[in-house]
RNA sequence: GGGGGAAUGUCCCGAGCGGCAAAGGGGGCGGACUGUAAAUCCGCUGGCUAUGCCUUCGUAGGUUCGAGUCCUACUUCCCCCA
């Protein structure tokens, strides 16, 4: 692999991004030429995307940056209702219709924060693969892509081995998913002209179906980047959380929680992400990564805030950089922490310690039992004094001078209740 | 087609003579220590209208005062013979 001359794979190369290639000097040249029309496909299985998601998207937004090419998202409308057996143990449940149509809708707003999109030779489009996955006919597609796939080969695929392997259950259905993603690559190619089809490292199989479909079926050289899993430094699945993932959309993770996130980053981790999840100039993160000792939490503020400024926009992602320093540096009462509505009537009945923290008010904890075993650990604080009896009640009389209670799980989360 | 084995706490791996909310790990969460880090140590890790009640051991039935444990059928997987 020769020097990227290419702007796109020159900074890709040099931020982290790429795990491994299918032909490096065929995407650099691509790339010098501008004509690098490159896609990701993302599954609608949920309401939103998540972290593991960014990785890819960061990459087509360099790739729009630096001009190589047409970036195109294609959600995965189609092939969501077959279901990707990949790294899962188990079949996923079949979604509905409905429920894959109500995702792509909830999943589309987050890319336009990395990518413009529009008609221009290098502005993004946004394809829907059920366009033309559902429109196919059994038998014309079994004779045109069927016979271009061997069984012998498929079931070497890690994504079929490892079912096989571990003994689960891998239904036909599913085994159809690699066959149909290797069709949208090929679709792409002769709908777009897309020559490049990027993602995780877990899609290198299903990436390279796509090209030796493509050569069989005669169409241009295809090509296959893909990036690295991404784990922590300590080894632990990034993009897990004590609620659960962390989401990019606004809705079902705060501003203030994705800082927060980020914030928490290990030591290790900190160069690494600035580089793949901020757009920092490598000569800043350089800087930052040079940091020691305690001084890290600067750098580990700069990547908080510079990422939450890409998805959510500098003035939310100042906000919550304002509001973490208030609530963990000065220890006062931030007033934009996030807030939980409540009757002042339900104070003024009393409204107990459980309760408020449980999944009705607070939602800092995911059920009563857990909020009783919590106050047992020291683990809930009212107004940052210890809950000490798991049958205590809030009152009016709790509220603070600014009309809050402040409700604290461990010592990084907070929630405040105010009566309206 | 015949024979033998397996499925356990809705994160994973895994023990479980008929009295079991079920050993032990990993992971996760909380506490201590720190720097809102890592490592380490301690605690917790089904739900609820909570000294009690309800739901859990592949699925559906049965035996029993009582079933994860015994029986029958079914599902999926592994091994051996053909």
């Amino acid at each position: 692999m020769n020097a990227p001359r290419s702007e796109f794979l020159k900074v890709l190369t040099e931020r982290g991004y790429i795990h491994q290639t299918s032909d490096f000097d065929g995407i650099d040249t691509a790339a010098l030429e501008g004509r690098l029309t490159t896609y990701v496909g993302y599954d609608c299985t949920g309401p939103s995307l998540h972290v593991g998601h960014l990785l890819s998207i960061m990459m087509l937004h360099w790739l729009q940056k630096t001009g190589a090419g047409k970036p195109i998202t294609l959600m995965g409308g189609g092939t969501t209702r077959v279901g990707d057996p990949s790294g899962k143990d188990e079949s996923r449940k079949l979604l509905t219709v409905e429920q894959i149509e109500d995702n792509k809708t909830s999943i589309k707003g987050v890319f336009s924060r990395f990518i413009a999109f529009g008609e221009g030779k290098t502005d993004a489009v946004m394809v829907d693969n059920a366009e033309w996955l559902t429109k196919l006919n059994y038998i014309e597609f079994l004779r045109d892509v069927g016979r271009h796939f061997s069984v012998n080969r498929m079931l070497s695929f890690d994504s079929v081995k490892l079912r096989l392997e571990r003994e689960h259950e891998l239904s036909f259905l599913e085994f159809n998913y690699m066959i149909l993603q290797a069709y949208d690559f090929v679709e792409l190619h002769k709908r777009y002209g897309t020559i490049l089809q990027m993602g995780g490292s877990d899609q290198w199989g299903n990436i390279v179906n796509g090209i030796d479909l493509g050569r069989r079926q005669g169409t241009a050289q295809l090509y296959a980047l893909t990036c690295p899993l991404l784990t922590t430094a300590s080894g632990a699945k990034m993009g897990k959380t004590a609620s659960g993932a962390v989401w990019l959309n606004a809705d079902m993770l705060s501003p203030y929680d994705y800082w927060q996130f980020w914030r928490n980053t290990e030591d290790a981790d900190v160069v690494r992400f600035l580089k793949l999840f901020t757009t920092l100039p490598l000569d800043e993160v350089d800087r930052l990564g040079a940091l020691q000792g305690a001084e890290i939490n600067e750098a580990k503020k700069a990547l908080a805030t510079e990422a939450t400024a890409l998805l959510h926009g500098r003035e939310a992602a100042e906000l919550a950089a304002e509001t973490a320093r208030k609530t963990f540096e000065q220890g006062a009462l931030a007033e934009t922490l996030p807030t939980v509505e409540i009757a002042s009537g339900q104070l003024e009945e009393g409204l107990g310690v459980l309760a408020a923290f449980g999944p009705d008010y607070a939602k800092l904890v995911p059920s009563m039992s857990e909020a009783r075993r919590q106050v047992k650990s020291g683990g809930l604080k009212v107004n940052d004094q210890t809950v000490t009896d798991d049958r205590g009640v809030l009152k009016l009389s709790d509220l603070t001078a600014e009309g809050v209670i402040k409700l604290s799980f461990g010592k990084k989360k907070h929630v405040l209740l105010r009566a309206v």
